[in-house]
DNA sequence: CCGCCTCAGGAATGCGCTTTCCTCGGATAG
DNA sequence: CTATCCGAGGAAAGCGCATTCCTGAGGCGG
């Protein structure tokens, strides 16, 4: 790997000017000059190593992004929108995947760190686990203390700038919506019950059923992982309990294609028999059959604020947006059989 | 932003012994000199500079990953393949997105470089753009001399090593299917026309014809962006050029979901009337209704491939993997209508 | 014609860390 | 009791670059 100061010495110039031609200084440098220089760089195909500048002058330029896993398109959404802004910032992306390891979410922000990153964004619900919570709140609170910027979206235990989707409104609305055509049997297919984003949008749903005068009994959630085949093992096994459930609520629209699925092998009709919602409104949504009655949350646009959250450089004091939630009736849903 | 002297000052030892203690040097240090450097540490919140520490050891740890848009399903399968096998490795994976910018592409083969990453992975479709491929490929070769490794996906036209899903081939096969079942008048609707990938593809399609003694003109392909709504338009403006086509053969699977869409509004049943075909299979393919006859690609173990091969040490020479594709047929092809 | 100012180029320092090399004290052997 | 060895800790060099400071040459006014 060439160095400066072989591109210096093909020159038969000293480092430093080699340096104020390639990153652009504003000291002048003589025409002859900078095209020996240029000359050199080119024959020697040199690029300058990130790591020493960085270390040189010390200006953080990269933002960290740290999702759940971006192969998901709940993160894949909000990850374009991250990336849109950063782009427009001329930063560097940095994409790390927990995968939902608490552990691993903890190493990455400390990695990140190391890599001096100008901003931390942490995309994707948190835990209930108070211990790991605690340690990783301390964690950032330190990287903000040494000057770094940091951005959460759907978390609120942790510090910095906050995009909240409305999880509770908005599964209340979609409860609302499955209570108000008329089903009492009601199942739920719900994400890990470690997530907080799972425990909001039960929440949303509990108090829809008050509303209603109904309950939301325990034995009529089945929790999964928010993946499309958990979707469909759970309302394999709600369904197998209770065979007469007359709608599904999923949790996310993944499982809700999952419980479609199932249905469709179990032969129950949508909405003719039983009615599936979902939660997120990601893009396929429109486009199983029959299209997803669900909740939408404008992924790419709370990607994007909490990137201008997280690169707004007069943060006086931490922001926080709340992401309303707005129902999407679709073919999913209807009145149940009498 | 707390430094190894002043996690050494704090606990009063020398920055050498604070080095071993938090860099796990095989050189012995006293237990009490450790547990006071840990204490330091830890009061401090010391995360050691990542870029000082490159710099001191020269060891090169991250992998860089460059691709058309995580958030596109394709390269989101793909680049969770790529994240498994990294992270088995050990290794730290940036991901860039390029957009489909091929100055972008050029830009961040730059800057991957100048980020010392021990190996870059292309994946994606390269482009018919003779200029633009040898400047890539004189960048890349520049790169692995100086130690890189690098592996494509998708991309014969590069140095390094390469995993090839089979384009031509897999296009054949679904093309024969297709005219297997009798169909005479079928319209293509394709991906960028600077992409190699929509021209393999597209080969592929054109042997099948011959094989049947049939041709496929130009008027009957519509050019898109692999993207699901310009699927869609692609076949509204082929159906309306030619009302009668009893087939759609889509490049990608999102534009045979656009198609899906378009039909479904066009009131015209799949494949009662019309026969819709994708390619790629990604998961949602089964999801939708009909569920997409399709040509599948491993397209997770592509990734995990092309990783293995950037990350193998003993590496002599180029390796290349030629991945087939298999036809798989579900509901949305059939006969066309008599 | 001389002194001063301007400006381009180069020498040198430092960024934060690792690692080699040196030092010094204690332990061991003679 | 002294010579030698061993091992732990510290000093210092160096990784590749940016940048400050210094130097020397040319241009200007007096």
């Amino acid at each position: 790997m060439a160095t400066l100061a072989d591109v210096a010495r093909r020159a038969g110039v000293s480092p430093a000017t080699v340096s104020r031609v390639v990153s652009g200084s504003d000291r002048r440098v003589t025409e002859e000059l900078r095209s020996r220089v240029l000359r050199a760089v080119e024959e020697l195909q040199y690029v300058p190593n990130a790591h020493a500048q960085l270390l040189a002058r010390a200006d953080r330029t990269a933002v960290g992004v740290l999702v759940h896993d971006v192969s998901d398109p709940y993160f894949a959404e909000i990850t374009r929108g991250l990336q849109r802004v950063a782009i427009e910032h001329g930063r560097l992306v940095i994409i790390c995947n927990s995968y939902r390891d608490p552990e691993r979410e903890l190493a990455y922000v400390e990695l990140l760190r190391a890599q001096q990153v100008a901003a931390i964004v942490l995309a994707g619900s948190g835990y209930h686990d108070a211990a790991f919570t605690k340690a990783l709140a301390g964690k950032l609170r330190a990287y903000e203390r040494s000057g770094g910027s940091v951005a959460v979206i759907g978390r609120h235990e942790l510090p910095g700038h906050a995009v909240m989707p409305a999880n509770e409104a908005g599964a209340f609305s979609i409860g609302d919506e499955v209570y108000r055509l008329g089903h009492r049997r009601v199942g739920v297919i719900a994400g890990p019950q470690v997530l907080t984003t799972t425990t909001d949008r039960i929440a949303g749903l509990r108090r829809a059923a008050r509303a209603h005068g109904r309950t939301l009994p325990a034995r009529r959630i089945a929790y999964g992982d928010f993946g499309r085949d958990s979707g469909a093992e759970a309302t394999e096994s709600l369904l197998a309990a209770e065979p007469d459930l007359t709608a599904i609520v999923a949790l996310n629209d993944s499982m809700a294609i999952g419980a479609l699925a199932a249905l469709r092998a179990l032969g129950r009709a949508v909405p003719g028999e039983i009615t599936v919602t979902g939660f997120d409104d990601m893009p396929i949504a429109q486009d199983v059959t029959p299209a997803l009655t669900t909740v939408r949350l404008p992924l790419e646009d709370m990607g994007a604020r909490a990137m201008t959250f997280a690169l707004d450089p007069r943060a006086t004091g931490p922001r926080a947006d709340t992401i309303p939630a707005a129902l999407v009736r679709r073919a999913s849903s209807g009145p149940p059989p009498n």
